[in-house]
DNA sequence: ACCGCCGGGTGCC
DNA sequence: ACCGCCGGGTGCC
């Protein structure tokens, strides 16, 4: 089923256990590329030793003592897991190892002639050491442990001889010393692994039940909730709320006796383990996780009782300035807009009674917290909700909050007891409970947030919502827990990790963290800051909940506090490592672990029979244009040039030597057919002859873009794979860096060309400028603007369908973004409100674009201008519903996928695609050819035959 | 610790 | 007896 792209990538990890040390990236090519391991006998820094845990090897074993046990508190079970750790300061002894139970609490110490040995390892890094006390109940002074030496492979001999030379024997375990491993089978017999065939379906299996049981049931949602779920939805619903409130154990955790007991690591402890009241929402893009944790607020807002609606009065707001980087692209429902002016001045927004404006500048001196004010507290006071959602997000609408004599905010000097008092059905809970669910999110995402929470909250629910972001934000604890809902970033909540902020010091009802995976670095700042947070609810929101390996699923677990994982050692011991040694045991439990925590579907999933989501009907119609006579001329002028240039090419024998040139005279044609103003005067400029380094280099750099926009060759055709680094050699042709040097390397000293057999030198290889592989640049922007053909097919097309359906959005694609300029002008003389996405803008100038063309708010463009590569394929464009392609491209799947970005979850209308195909040019021969474009260069150029080529 | 080790007391059978 | 043996004191690193 779904997660392929998990699978895959985890698969890889999983199995490079095999080849030794993993790293492969992209391609098989890269299998080569690996550096390698050092072999030294290494003193690596404990990082880098983290991050090939799964690499090691098991070197031995050994039976040793713990002592001391009459000292500490930590007590061990039978069998039980203990991990092992040095006290290089310990008084007595230097080398001293200590001994602690899976709770961390310490048990004992090695004895000394041993922690001699092992701190001589350990301190080296030579082995990493895992302990297990076969009878670990009940020992008053010493117990026995069995340790397992591991390390990367090139160490082995090292550790073994080491030890040997302190007097202990590494081996197989004494017979009767049995594993702590949950029936794990010692992996040091291959004969009990998965084949990888065995290991791939049981990775298939993985998520496939997950829908099964309560997982089924659905949830109605608080009246609060605007819109009406979909099924799935309240599915999800009910999951998470029976999730937050319920008191079961966490997986693989038994009660027995008095005892709570864990399975994993046989620990055992009288106190009960807290219970998961969270987990992962790993729903597809477009199901809905937004609207389904909106859902789960407003439903579950106190003691599974959902949130108040119908107060017409509300409070636990104080008046604090905030800021916040938004633009006025979001999504407002029709009632409210009225209160939001796009101007983005200090105008009124007036949509509730009674409220006076202040400028927005006095308000921020008269009201900010500043330091000297510190202990002044804001009382505060009832205000009338002026919409559902008191979103606090910019200056315009903070003044028509708080705006207005009869709402002027009171403050007292009085520190502490400043008691709240409003009619707020939920005010009594503010001192008790925690009332205010966090969410972190990526700023690029923040808005989305803000603009789901007014869709979706119902206007007589008076939610409280602040944005803490930004310079300005209000930092009192005091006031961020009376809010009912706080939105911020991880990096605000990483920033302010060192300053000992409110955010981490507020208990929070619940803390949700929307594309969680971005946690997914345990050694990251951002990862640190977000697990201290203190909440009982966790949430995960992801679409790609393991995106690179079970590495990552471990950030995860450890934010949610699932027992006994936070620590990650017994995540390793008893899941990853097991896993990905392919024994059946550790995938049945990541299957369980899985299972029980994580809510998943994906657009083929089914609720009582039918897919979650149903596409809408996708369209395509290819609409053939005729050039106006003065670009026939032009067309046919260009052509017979071409041909001449190529004939000599082809009776020179040389026509795949100058492979570029002949792209070039295909790319000039294929401007002509879109516009005659993207074409320079004369063939000649771009073909030339050079002769010093300095015009070579820039010839080559220019090719290198000209191969690249043509749409040609955008695979490597050593590993068939999307180019990586894209590099030109001297005879035009392109590869992956990676890939060429390979070949390079290996063939050396008589390289050639795989293309074209040329002669082929590493210092000759060019690269391209990153993000300029677009043949934008207009050479004729000083003429005179004038129409195309094909410019005006379609602003008639847009004509037509905006008298039809003025709501309608359309995406303009073009491989040429200098034809996407030209677009502009004409659009701009029709008065059609666009926005544009090309490669190369920024990562803020893109999404800025993305939202204010997705956003629904009026004065929102009704057109985006793309360039065909821009955006990767989680681009997701759909507020339109109609795609103009404007040029053929090369590669159907190219055109596809551009497609896909309109045409995806999310898409409620029809979308319908239109090609531009201007008839007897090349451009027709593409449609032909598209099919087989690989044999385009060695085919097409390479016979014999030039009537072959696709140049009329 | 139902051990080992230490060091003082002791000393034919 | 510069030993052996006994039995009490003692005990992680």
């Amino acid at each position: 089923m779904s997660w392929g792209f998990m699978r895959d990538s985890s698969l890889r990890r999983v199995l490079s256990v095999q080849y030794g040390r993993s790293g492969s990236q992209h391609s098989p090519v890269n299998l080569f590329f690996d550096t390698e391991p050092d072999n030294l006998p290494s003193t690596n820094d404990s990082s880098s030793a983290d991050e090939d845990l799964d690499s090691l090897v098991l070197f031995g074993m050994l039976r040793g003592n713990v002592v001391g046990l009459r000292y500490y508190t930590g007590v061990v079970n039978n069998n039980e897991m203990v991990a092992l750790q040095r006290e290089p300061n310990n008084p007595y002894d230097r080398n001293a190892v200590k001994v602690n139970n899976v709770n961390g609490e310490q048990v004992g110490h090695i004895k000394k002639e041993l922690a001699a040995a092992l701190a001589h390892i350990m301190d080296r890094n030579l082995a990493k050491l895992e302990g297990t006390v076969p009878y670990g109940a009940q020992n008053a002074y010493t117990m026995p442990v069995n340790l397992s030496f591991w390390g990367r492979e090139e160490n082995k001999n090292i550790v073994i001889d080491l030890m040997k030379k302190y007097g202990f024997k590494l081996g197989p375990l004494p017979q009767g010393g049995s594993q702590a491993q949950p029936r794990l089978s010692i992996p040091l017999l291959p004969a009990v692994q998965m084949t990888t065939e065995q290991l791939k379906t049981e990775f298939d299996k993985l998520f496939e039940d997950l829908k099964e049981d309560d997982k089924t049931r659905e949830l109605e949602p608080s009246k609060a909730v605007e819109t009406s779920l979909l099924p799935h939805q309240k599915q999800a619903l009910a999951w998470m709320v029976s999730r937050e409130n319920s008191k079961e154990l966490p997986p693989f955790w038994e009660q027995r006796n008095n005892f709570y007991y864990c399975t994993l690591t046989n620990f055992a402890e009288k106190d009960k383990p807290e219970s998961v009241r969270g987990g992962i929402l790993a729903d597809d893009m477009g199901l809905g996780k937004t609207l389904s944790i909106i859902a789960l607020i407003l439903t579950n807002f106190h003691d599974g009782k959902p949130f108040p609606v119908g107060h017409g009065i509300y409070g636990n707001y104080s008046l604090e300035e905030h800021s916040v980087a938004r633009d006025d692209s979001r999504k407002s429902s029709n009632k409210k807009q009225a209160r939001r002016k796009a101007d983005g001045t200090n105008e009124k927004s007036g949509s509730s009674k009674g409220k006076t404006e202040t400028a927005p500048k006095r308000q921020k001196a008269k009201y900010s917290l500043s330091d000297s004010e510190e202990e002044d507290q804001w009382i505060p006071r009832k205000v009338k909700a002026p919409s559902a959602c008191n979103i606090v997000d910019d200056d315009q609408f903070a003044m028509a909050l708080f705006g207005g004599p009869s709402t002027v905010k009171q403050k007292t000097k009085k520190k502490g007891t400043v008691k709240t008092v409003t009619d707020n059905p939920s005010k009594c809970e503010v001192q008790n409970h925690p009332r205010t669910t966090l969410i972190i999110c990526p700023l690029s995402v923040l808005s989305n947030w803000i603009d789901q929470f007014e869709q979706h909250v119902k206007a007589d629910a008076k939610l409280n919502i602040y944005i803490y972001y930004g310079p300005e934000r209000n930092k009192n604890p005091d006031f961020l827990s009376k809010q009912d809902v706080v939105l911020t970033t991880y990096n605000v909540v990483t920033h302010d990790y060192s300053t000992e902020s409110p955010v981490h010091k507020i208990r929070w009802l619940r803390v949700v963290l929307d594309e969680g995976h971005t946690i997914r670095n345990p050694n990251a700042q951002q990862t640190k800051a977000v697990h201290s947070l203190d909440s009982e609810r966790r949430w995960v929101l992801t679409g790609t909940p393991i995106q690179n390996s079970l590495k990552d699923l471990w950030s995860i677990l450890s934010f949610l506090k699932l027992k006994p994982f936070t620590a990650r050692e017994w995540w390793h011991r008893t899941i990853q490592r097991p896993v990905s040694m392919g024994d059946q045991g550790g995938l049945r439990r990541l299957q369980a672990l899985i299972k029980n925590i994580t809510l998943r579907r994906t657009k083929t999933t089914k609720v009582k029979g039918k897919p979650v989501l149903q596409l809408p009907e996708r369209k395509v119609y290819i609409q053939h244009l005729k050039l106006s006579p003065e670009e026939r001329k032009i067309y046919e002028s260009m052509q017979n040039e071409g041909k001449a240039i190529i004939s000599r090419y082809f009776n020179e024998g040389t026509v795949l030597t100058h492979y570029a040139d002949v792209l070039a005279v295909l790319v000039r044609l294929r401007q002509i057919c879109c516009h005659p103003h993207l074409v320079p005067t004369s063939l000649s400029s771009a073909l030339s002859a050079s002769s010093t380094p300095g015009e070579l280099q820039e010839k080559l750099v220019n090719k290198i873009k000209m191969v690249l926009s043509s749409g040609s060759d955008e695979e490597c055709s050593i590993c068939l794979d999307s180019l990586n680094m894209p590099v030109i050699t001297r005879c035009a042709h392109v590869f992956c860096k990676a890939c060429i040097c390979q070949v390079i390397r290996i063939t050396k000293p008589n390289a050639v060309c795989p293309m074209c057999r040329g002669e082929l030198y590493l210092e000759h290889l060019v690269e391209c400028p990153e993000d300029e592989c677009d043949l934008g640049d207009s050479q004729n922007n000083n003429q005179t603007w004038m129409s195309s053909s094909k410019i005006t097919a379609l602003m008639h097309a847009l004509t037509e369908q905006k008298e039809k359906d003025p709501n309608i959005k359309s995406i303009i694609v073009s491989q040429f973004t200098a034809f996407l300029s030209l677009i502009e002008t004409a659009l701009r003389e029709s008065s059609f409100t666009f926005t544009r996405l090309d490669g190369s803008m920024n990562q803020k100038k893109r999404t800025d674009a993305i939202q204010s063309f997705q956003s629904s708010h009026y004065d929102s463009p009704t057109i985006m201008l793309l360039s065909l590569k821009a955006g990767g394929v989680g681009l997701n464009l759909t507020a339109a519903s109609r795609v103009f392609l404007m040029d053929p491209a090369w590669n159907p799947a190219a055109e596809e996928q551009c497609f896909d970005r309109c045409h995806r979850l999310g898409q409620t209308k029809e979308v319908i695609i239109t090609k531009f195909v201007v008839k007897d040019s090349v451009e027709e021969n593409m449609l032909k050819i598209q099919n087989k474009k690989r044999e385009l260069a060695a085919g097409a150029f390479g016979g014999n035959n030039i009537s072959q080529l696709p140049v009329k």
